[in-house]
DNA sequence: GGTTATATGATATATTATAACTTATAAAAA
DNA sequence: TTTTTATAAGTTATAATATATCATATAACC
């Protein structure tokens, strides 16, 4: 394995199990209604209450199966609610979508922009949330190359996280 | 701008018009064509008019508008058909699918085994497909710190091409 | 030629996302 | 504080993308 160097993050690692959920989703609650407060945005009930279903599968949730979710207390919630809000927070960096999966993940670090980079586990679904310095540096240095003016980009790695592979060469 | 180094190649470059299409599209055809027949796949009819209409385009382009071309000659075509051959281009490398845009294109390098990378212009929509390695290799070594297996990757880059920035710039 | 595998045709439906119009709520201006 | 304006949410309908399934045809193999 290679080693970890300043300025690169795992923002969301892989450890599904091993952390205290609720605490981590109040947490990300807490960051997001901060977040929006400093920059003026309306943090409405309803976006709250989308934000934590999103957090609370911790791992990446289909616009219909959150919807689903939320029709446990709205009962008369349809696409367009969900939609809304999902718009509303990756317009403001706080969920990303991940377009391989049509699926949406809270980020862990709205404050510093960035694009989304993912690790995604084709065995167990995980999904790992990076912000790697170098990958995009190395993506706008050949942009730049080219004349062309990155705006914003999305990296999606699929493959099998430590814990599957570890799986099969164990089990 | 940087400079382009050894290993590192624009598979599809900007440059919509400045190039004899028709070539373009049969040394394309006649690539996949190659590549299948070293493959032991078969390289049917059907196929090879998707492929073909997927070339013609010269840019993404979206499943449906693929079957609305399909089915000015064959009049019964339907989404199935041009799935599966889109499937079965893209399984053999030979068509991308870009995730942000739910389009989809040829592959200049069929050959050489790549995840795709594009950047995406936000004003002209023109596509031009990478094959950097140094992208690649900085997606490999994180992954690799987190002992993540990397199998396929993809990056996608929205921003303007030089043609579209360099129109504000002048007008 | 008969058997098997592969490819395509055809019908139906699943999944994901948005348009457009209405009502409610909040913020700003008068 | 009422009016105005902007923003958010409710509601209905439909668009856009993709797949499941079963039937038929074609190619490859024995």
């Amino acid at each position: 394995m290679g080693r970890l160097k300043k300025d690169d993050k795992v923002i969301v690692p892989f450890q599904p199990d091993r952390h205290d959920h609720g605490q981590c989703i109040s947490e990300a609650i807490a960051a997001a209604e901060t977040y929006c407060k400093k920059n003026g945005l309306s943090f409405t009930p309803l976006r709250r209450q989308v934000l934590e279903l999103v957090w609370s599968s911790h791992g990446p949730i289909g616009a219909y199966e959150l919807l689903d979710k939320l029709r446990v207390s709205r009962g008369n919630a349809e696409p367009p609610t969900v939609y809304r809000a999902l718009d509303f927070f990756i317009e403001h960096g706080l969920i990303h979508r991940i377009e391989s999966l049509n699926a949406y993940v809270g980020c862990g670090d709205p404050a510093r922009r960035h694009g989304g980079q993912f690790l995604i586990c084709r065995d167990c679904k995980s999904v790992a949330e990076l912000d790697d310095i170098a990958i995009a540096r190395a993506v706008i240095r050949r942009a730049d190359a080219l004349g062309f003016e990155a705006e914003q980009q999305t990296v999606e790695v699929v493959g099998r996280c430590s814990a599957c592979s570890g799986e099969i060469k164990n089990g």
